[in-house]
DNA sequence: TGGTTTGAAAAAATCGATTTTACGGAAATT
DNA sequence: AATTTCCGTAAAATCGATTTTTTCAAACCA
């Protein structure tokens, strides 16, 4: 996770368990249409009820939660559809996004797409905790589209990863394809340095296609 | 305004001030790179301070505010960069959601196109308030996209208007380029209901970047 | 019996008071 | 004279109590 993001959401009760309760969602700790009982995450959270509200209504804004007026918080359904929609999304977006982080990219960029790429590669093994290659993943992606100079794309990408995420976390473990996805990430570190703009879009988007098979098994 | 959007704000305190300084933020009632005085917010929307406090949270989420940890709301900054990034990213996806659109639309949908663009038309005359034309206009566009198929493009694309119509409505007037973005709205109507998508990709991004010469002004 | 009304319990939303933190100028130190 | 420290004011953030709304089951009526 970057600096940034902690150093924002450190400093406020609302912002610890804005970050908290993210992390949980996006981990499947709260099932897929389940309601939020607001008094429970009171006590769970350990934070009063006016920056746990403002929480939920961030995290309802993004489209981590759906609000209903006078019917509190529950948490969105996983459907085909929906994820389908995402990952199309993603294909196109991250496909433009990649196209202008080669154009713009200087050797700084260069050199943190290389460190993700190893950090994200080391991780890889079994000593190492879920959560932790979960970060090093998202930062990796994060990393490679970061030089794209458009704010907008980035936030919208990120908004798209985080749902991906819900969908991607809950589906059963595929050795076979995370073999084949983490040899991907690879292949994507050479070609962004080599700056081959061809061929890396066709791998990102292969490389997209493939997780989206991978997380399909958690739609019902 | 869509039924939707006013039913879902209007039943709570929280809804209501949100929906109200959505409202006045797009509007220019504040200065860009304002701070927000709490206490001054609470008196004039008549609301207490926690539904006040998630409607500024939600506001922050969808990048109409920003947010300091402990040091309160402000109003973000104009400047021609994010114009520029926001403009290529409406031109971007907008010609992605008209394509699929036109391939999607129903009957229903042509039948609404047709009625948004009258209303429109017909609330271009002097007697109509500004805030009026504005939904209507806003209303028309939503309208053109609404049978893509992608209620992920269709959020982001929404989020964008919204950022540019801060930029556009902080410009001054001009009766010249109007009357050009006006027939070009009768011109979409026609080439939509005609399924031309080569012809209206290309309408539709002319017609974006000629609003953005319009905005262009509000910077600085 | 099927459907509507009612009322108590639960949950959400809101409020005003309290606590915590930032801000800005004056005093003090180097 | 410039920088740092201190302290009072103002603002933001948080809390717990209160109000409002929903829920759901039992009672009631047709």
């Amino acid at each position: 996770m970057s600096e940034e993001f902690v150093q924002k959401e450190a400093n406020s009760n609302a912002g610890r368990v804005f970050a908290a309760l993210r992390e949980d969602l996006l981990n499947g700790q709260y099932q897929a249409g389940e309601k939020l009982a607001i008094a429970s995450l009171r006590d769970n959270y350990q934070v009063g009820l006016s920056p746990l509200r403002e929480a939920l209504s961030r995290l309802a804004a993004v489209g981590l939660l759906e609000q209903e007026a006078q019917r509190g918080f529950r948490v969105p359904k996983l459907c085909r559809e929906e994820l389908q929609d995402i990952v199309d999304l993603r294909v196109e977006l991250e496909g433009m996004a990649i196209s202008r982080a080669l154009r713009y990219g200087d050797s700084t960029w260069e050199s943190e797409v290389l460190a993700a790429g190893h950090r994200l590669k080391r991780a890889d093994g079994e000593g190492v905790p879920l959560a932790d290659w979960e970060h090093l993943h998202t930062q990796f992606h994060a990393v490679l589209l970061s030089s794209c100079q458009s704010a907008w794309m980035l936030k919208f990408i990120r908004q798209l990863h985080e749902q991906f995420d819900r969908y991607r976390r809950q589906a059963p473990r595929n050795l076979a394809m995370r073999k084949v996805l983490n040899a991907q990430h690879e292949d994507l570190v050479t070609l962004a340095l080599a700056r081959n703009e061809v061929e890396i879009r066709q791998l990102l988007e292969r490389h997209i296609r493939l997780s989206h098979e991978v997380a399909l098994p958690s739609c019902s």
